[in-house]
DNA sequence: CCTTCCATGTAACCGGTTACATGATTGC
DNA sequence: GCAATCATGTAACCGGTTACATGGAAGG
């Protein structure tokens, strides 16, 4: 990823952790501990080069791809894996709600709505930041982002709706 | 997750590996190396109690929610993260892709696509017997699923077709 | 002046995977 | 007889987070 990133232009890790969480959060998550220790491997490894490029007084080592980091990067995209981990703590604990009440179950419902909205709002706000300049495939998994998001909010609208119905279906049922 | 499970009643700690892999695998992975030894600090918390029911010669050990732990379930379930965390190697890659040719953007789109296919079709082909006994919340579970699964086969259609088009219109722009 | 942002890092911890080891049972 | 499935576990490893420490610069 940081491979990938340093493609378009020198980076600080800083700037890899500020466009990690501007840009891609929702599918990938990187820490400063991880990033930091990273970079240095990397460019062990002469797959990145450092150069430092103080602001005033203010410390700040960029990052540039030399020629190895290019072919590995190419090598790692090309690579089979294109395979995804999930950890979605609100549809898991959905899938075991069965322990609560209608009323909590609804309440579960609409938490998960309100935070998957929350970051679908997030991630339009940074449209106009993430897409300068656009480059094709970085527009194409922005647009998935908020497609998706959008199709998650909608989902639970209509899980809300289900759990409401079946609810009344079994009151009737019982009466 | 394992009290979640327990609660409708007792299982051993492959039937726990089974279960996650067939119904949700999708949203919360565990492997054995983490299930067995959760169960034995789960017991010494006094959450689940383990019963020893052999078949023959063969040794098993279900364990079963104790009062404590379906208190904590509930806690748990009425706690406020509903978060989730996302690794995804295919999205990720193709958020770099600018770095591939067009013909191997292609292939990525479509290698991303066929995978997530076959993830579907093999949570369809698992349906009747995660369903069986139905549960509203978990056929509302696996029903996302299935539908988010969908989502992502048409969208990767459709990403393929678009970074066609664009493909096209450069070349025209340039001829 | 004070807060926020820019910027770099480390140490402790931990959740989780991988690989391995073992053995009984079932069904072809 | 053999493969697949049922069943239980452990040790080494590792990817990654959290919390902490430090300090300059910009802007209100």
């Amino acid at each position: 990823m940081i491979l990938g990133l340093l493609r378009r232009g020198p980076l600080s890790g800083y700037d890899v952790k500020y466009w990690v969480d501007r840009a891609i959060r929702f599918l990938w998550a990187a820490s400063y501990g991880q990033i930091y220790p990273e970079l240095r491997r990397l460019e062990q490894a002469g797959l990145v080069r450092s150069e430092s490029v103080p602001q005033g007084s203010r410390q700040r080592n960029v990052y540039r791809l030399t020629t190895e980091g290019e072919a590995e990067l190419r090598a790692w995209l090309l690579a089979s894996d294109v395979g995804y981990e999930m950890r979605d703590v609100g549809l898991l604990k959905l899938f075991l709600a069965d322990a609560l009440s209608v009323d909590e179950q609804l309440e579960l419902v609409r938490r998960i709505r309100s935070e998957r909205q929350a970051t679908l709002d997030r991630l339009r706000a940074m449209g106009p930041e993430i897409l300068r300049p656009p480059g094709d495939t970085r527009v194409l998994v922005y647009d998935y982002g908020v497609e998706f998001h959008e199709w998650v909010v909608d989902w639970c609208d209509r899980a809300e709706r289900r759990v409401a119905a079946e609810h009344r279906a079994r009151e009737r049922g019982a009466a």
